[in-house]
DNA sequence: CTCCCGTATTCCGCTGTGCGGAATTTGCTT
DNA sequence: AAGCAAATTCCGCACAGCGGAATACGGGAG
């Protein structure tokens, strides 16, 4: 984690020149969001110390942005000796965000009719720096039950859902995101790289993407996308499940095409209205 | 909307006296996270001049706060002409936040039973603010269906739901909400206040408290709650439908009492691990 | 094409906010 | 009682953020 400061020759377009120090970003508001980020999901509660350990700000600095995140409801001390958790405020925050999504009400007819008649779930997600988050799913009539939710997030790099998302950005976006990506693997980046390339080099003309027990050797998955004509950005669908329902085979002549119908079916209704 | 600004006089302790102006209290990021909730469940998009008008803040100031969230991907502009929209990074703070609500795992289950035998849903919350916020639902096996969801606030003066978080909380707690209840509800408050009281009076004895079509006419309630021993506060849960199902007789013989049930198994398990 | 108007953005100098090292307090442990 | 770890408070400085005013943008109307 690097210290959050103002962006200066960041990630934006290859800090070509002398971004002196961005006038316009309030480093205060960073700071005090990066604090609810470092609630990740799994780990209840945490004291100013921690927080200043995984954000690499100075304690004082923690102190006045807990306290003043607790005044405003996003943050809760527990009186058992002063740990934080998140609070109410944060949720509200989330499903306000969620409702936005016009997507969603559009898509679930359709995602549910498919999930049945295919007995396979069907998720929908976006883009989340170096994750696809969901924002919904639908289990139709599968047995297989995945323990995925809406508000999870997988890898961009080793999923299908990931891998299609990549696949429809513009050549811009998906450098940048490239970027990230790298920095996160690390020396299993080219690797990956080379595997995102091979799925996605094929998607212009099939249509879809397959992974094949890339992410979890207990998962294959189809992966589709698309992009909404209002520019509000790309969304991804999968469907998976175990590898002997999903295999090559069985991806590429009967999930993957049942999925680019899906995704044409949809784009229709968003797009057409 | 008054101006986002130190808190100086207000709420904590009835503005006693001279709180010379909060130096712990980060101005810029109560102000941030004041345009992030600016957006509200049904309006999708805002510009500037909008957020600037429902926060009161200038419009460099905002410019300047979207610009940071925009970075921070809590907020995306739309090409067609600049407005902005609630981002994925909103969406993973909620669910971070719902996930580490212990109290959902254990007492899920426990609803779900009780709503397929009562055949009506039950929902569990918690305060936030001015509302009582939904944070799991039950629907069990009932026809009813409520158009509630996760993430629904309700009014905390008008439900079943707000009167039980306001039974359980104590003296100071909820002189505190009344506060804000009374600045929110202005003429209408004081009839409200006799309604809660009353409402409220018998609940030491009863161990719930009913809400007979106050907040919309098709919908009657019981109320119960609870405190966990943690001390991370008050939950709510209630359980509702129409008022030919949800009687007086109905409510105070049968819902009610198996509703004090639920409560006081999901406390035993809650604080007797 | 030009004008007009509403909105968003940029400018820029002042000021008071937010900063963070150091000292102090708090509260638990041995 | 002494020791320790974590949180909070202190305080002066620097500069981050502010916001009024000026400017740029951009979509209709004529």
């Amino acid at each position: 984690m690097d210290t959050i400061a103002r962006p200066e020759g960041d990630g934006t377009l290859a800090g070509n020149g002398a971004e002196p120090s961005d006038r316009k970003f309030v480093v205060a508001l960073a700071r005090g969001l990066e604090v609810l980020r470092a609630f990740h999901v799994r780990d209840g509660f945490l004291g100013n110390q921690e927080i200043a350990d995984r954000t690499g700000l100075p304690k004082p600095t923690v102190t006045r942005l807990t306290y003043t995140l607790c005044k405003l409801g996003y943050l809760m001390q527990v009186p058992r000796l002063g740990k934080y958790q998140l609070a109410p405020s944060a949720i509200t925050l989330g499903y306000s965000a969620l409702a936005n999504l016009g997507i969603r009400q559009i898509a679930r007819p359709l995602m549910e009719e498919l999930a049945d008649s295919l007995a396979a779930p069907i998720a929908l997600g976006v883009t989340d720096r170096n994750r696809a988050l969901y924002v919904d799913i639908s289990r139709g009539s599968s047995a297989f039950t995945i323990q995925l939710e809406i508000g999870s997030r997988v890898p961009l790099a080793k999923t299908a859902m990931g891998w299609a998302l990549l696949a429809k950005m513009t050549v811009p976006e998906r450098t940048a995101v490239y970027d990230r990506l790298a920095a996160r693997h690390g020396a299993e980046w080219p690797l990956l790289r080379a595997k995102i390339e091979h799925a996605i080099a094929d998607y212009p003309a099939k249509g879809f993407v397959t992974a094949d027990q890339t992410w979890r050797n207990d998962i294959s998955a189809v992966g589709v996308a698309l992009r909404a004509a209002d520019g509000s950005g790309v969304y991804g669908l999968n469907c998976g499940g175990p590898p002997h329902q999903f295999t090559r085979h069985t991806m590429e002549t009967v999930y993957g095409p049942a999925m680019v119908a899906l995704v044409k079916r949809i784009e229709k209704v968003l797009n057409g209205s």
